[in-house]
DNA sequence: GTAATAAGTTAGACTACTCTAACAAATTTA
DNA sequence: TAAATTTGTTAGAGTAGTCTAACTTATTAC
């Protein structure tokens, strides 16, 4: 069975692998906050558990089985958010440090309840997809908001960033998952979005913000 | 801030001295599994941090701060306990082994809103109380079920044992906190208890049994 | 009160995870 | 292609938590 930091070790090169391609050493170790040496013999211990595929000076590459685990890591995480958003009434950017723990309980039944209790959701509060019970994972596919047209109608679907400065941000524009967005206009300048929704008929997003938000077109 | 290990070294310690008055090492070292030695140099480390008082071959005792860290884990365990039975289906021989990983969370939120959502309660699923925000234990008094009078009219309040045996052997038998039962004889011999309670007019509960059930007179 | 037993301690070793310092390989830049 | 930079590796060490073997102190039984 992984200890917690394997746990963590499978996450991020899951996470990585997922969003970067191929993943190095650094990189790991970046995301984890260690230093390489750190990262480089856990990764050799990784790939003697059979996790992870490891050649020296290579880019890593996780086993079948490792997708799996770290899969099903993520799945608890995902969860475990998805419950203290809807059944215990925490804000999308207070569940993630949260999770981050919880996520490493070895206790079948208490995430099946969690998914019984909310009636098997398949994305999490910030609107990633949930692994199923198998470790696959619902593929999904939604624009960035800083590659649509104007006069669009668009929903917004998930984020490609969840740290809590971001979400912090979101929800003093008051924009969440589900929101409906039109767009007004892209200023040729800066990059900037303009859109309009609910209540708010001209609110600029700049370039940092329309990248990370992922949507939906209606 | 105490580590996992420290942390149910703390419990372990706090729950010995409760029941038992003076600890020492052997009792430590075989309610957490593990040999003389590694309790030995734990208890050292405690002492190091503050958490305990030690003097070679003497008892061992907490610290007040000690105390109140261990009371503020137990506190986290019986919530979640409690929170596993009421709000997410659990039985009350299921919760213990959940508690054991969920009590070692950080996240002081997290089980304020369990709190919250169960109305703040005062005692686990098996009768145990709860400590406060501040790690002090509201006292009870209860009387074992061995040391009652025929005729007297009790109801079950808490329990001395938690195992999951026991706790299954009492779901077979339909006895729950609550569960009134009236006292119809001791035997002399054994010292087993006949009660009769709901539809059962005559169950017979071994001295085991009835020395690990408390009750309150009604 | 001595001998036997139980409880506690010390020494030394091992695994897991982490670090810094020194060096080597690979990649990028000029 | 040679130099500069980045990336990766090895060596060596440290802390936390665990063990067994050997020994000492305290307690219990005669
Ligand atoms: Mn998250
Ligand atoms: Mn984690
Ligand atoms: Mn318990
Ligand atoms: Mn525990």
């Amino acid at each position: 069975m992984a200890s917690t930091t394997e746990e963590n070790y499978l996450k991020a090169l899951f996470n990585l692998s997922n969003s970067k391609g191929e993943v190095n050493l650094s990189e790991l170790a970046h995301s984890l906050q260690v230093s390489l040496p750190t990262a480089n013999s856990m990764v050799k211990s990784l790939q003697k558990s059979g996790w992870l595929k490891y050649e020296k000076y290579k880019p890593l590459i996780l086993t079948p089985e490792g997708e799996k685990e770290a899969a099903l890591i993520i799945r608890k995480h995902r969860l475990t958010e998805m419950f203290l958003v809807k059944k215990m009434g925490f804000g999308w950017e207070e569940v993630h440090e949260i999770a981050e723990q919880v996520e490493h309980i070895h206790a079948p039944k208490f995430f099946q309840k969690m998914d019984e209790m909310m009636g098997y959701p398949t994305i999490d509060p910030h609107g990633s997809p949930i692994p199923d019970i198998q470790g696959r994972i619902p593929q999904v596919n939604f624009t960035p908001l800083s590659s649509c047209k104007p006069d669009q109608l668009v929903q917004l679907a998930a984020l490609t960033n969840s740290s809590t400065e971001f979400l912090e941000f979101l929800n003093s524009r008051k924009l969440a998952l589900g929101t409906e967005l039109k767009i007004l206009s892209r200023e040729a300048y800066d990059s900037s979005v303009v859109v309009s929704y609910e209540n708010r008929p001209h609110e600029t997003l700049s370039e940092k913000v329309a990248e990370r938000l992922l949507v939906r077109i209606i």
